[in-house]
DNA sequence: TTAGACAAAGTGGTCAGACGTCTGATTAGT
DNA sequence: ACTAATCAGACGTCTGACCACTTTGTCTAA
């Protein structure tokens, strides 16, 4: 039943809050039929108006997908878009030093919590993606994103979505940057091997450690881009 | 005059462009008034439901402004997107867990960066929002603002633009998730105190007071919402 | 004269119902 | 069996009304 809304006010926000929660509480994916709107309109007591503008938020947000005469799904990537901090904003040479301090505050306790929380599942996952990394060719830009899934895995065993959302727009806008940076001899290696150690870490389940060792791969990818982090 | 739009589809969405363009050509500037929406009606020559739909998606875009009972303007930052990382597609519980989490992770090194680095005119824009708190009115809106805006001139005294882009996406998140939640009694109080001490320790250069303030105010913080942080 | 109470107008917020158009499935007709 | 008409359901748009909030101006009383 409705559960009546009493405040007159930003009703479509608290709707379009609800209605969030009914995705999450009901695990829909991508794809799956959306309540239509008379549905809705029983479910919340408010008018259709309400519920409109209030779908309208979600569809803003890229939540949901809106289609004539059919009805309305789950997106199929909800929530998603690129760059969402617009940090493309100063030059490059300060921003990617901006970026890997900030790696560098948060990303070793991220490794510290992953350690903590990783699940099996979590740690298989990992150790796909150091797989990956052994047997890859030296091809740049895939290298690049195996090394972004990798740091992505880590923040995902926190099981934090903050840090597993945040963490990637990190990563990729440090990618654009290195676009037009040089390759360091030997830097994809002692990466490789920072990975192996910081998997291990969690795997073995050994916080100091994995916290650690995040710690010394980025100041060496900090290095590697000709840059020197300070202000521990 | 009108020029009838023929199609009966995306009526919104065309006259939305249109709206960008009147912005654009008139050279609309943060704070000017926008046509009501009675005014836009005879413009366009649709109905109330459509403008209302339109000017929805300038508001999703943060281009404009709608107050009620005053009217419509141009935003402060038009273009500015809020909760750019689509953190509400998530379980509220949770997300303000998580939130407080990424939190006390990278606000205590923040203000540590602060220390060392803040400006004197950054030290002066601190004093002075700690002013505003001390002769503030106890009204919940304000004072949350007011919260956000502290923080995130601490994040600004580090001069990284990443941290500071990206810490008021999370203050301003967890003012979302208060958004009902219950007002802890002296939480306020505790909020200004706590303020007062780290804006001293960045004024006195005084780096790990600063750290270890801010880390005891957030951790109060999720106190009063009735959380507990833990993982250090 | 002035401070406060009050009324009116303007604005956005919500509601209710109606009709149009699109889509997909069902059904009638060939 | 195939085609075309029909139907039901869903979203798109329109209309008109009423509600809530803000501002402004007027009026009254001190």
């Amino acid at each position: 039943m409705n559960e009546l809304i009493s405040v007159q006010r930003e009703l479509p926000r608290i709707a379009a809050k609800r209605l969030r929660e009914i995705i999450v509480d009901n695990n829909m994916q991508p794809g799956d039929r959306f309540p239509s709107e008379s549905e809705l309109i029983s479910m919340f007591g408010v008018s259709r108006s309400t519920i409109r503008e209030a779908m309208k938020l979600l569809v803003a947000e890229n939540i949901v997908d809106i289609q004539r005469g059919k009805g309305t799904f789950i997106a199929a990537q909800p929530g998603v878009v690129k760059d969402p901090l617009g940090l493309h904003f100063s030059d490059q040479q300060k921003l990617l030093q901006n970026l890997l301090e900030t790696r560098l505050i948060i990303e070793p306790q991220i490794a510290y919590l992953a350690t903590q929380r990783a699940t099996q599942e979590n740690i298989k996952a990992l150790e796909h993606i150091v797989q990956d990394f052994k047997v890859m060719p030296d091809l740049r830009a895939q290298h690049i994103t195996v090394d972004i899934n990798f740091h992505t895995a880590v923040a995902q065993c926190t099981q934090n979505d903050v840090l597993h959302r945040f963490l990637p727009v990190i990563c990729e806008s440090i990618h654009e940057g290195y676009y037009e940076t040089v390759t360091i001899e030997g830097s994809q290696q002692r990466a490789l091997e920072c990975h192996i150690n910081i998997f291990e870490a969690i795997k073995n389940r050994l916080p100091e450690i994995a916290r650690s060792e995040t710690e010394k791969h980025i100041l060496q990818t900090a290095k590697d881009a000709k840059l020197t982090l300070g202000g521990k």
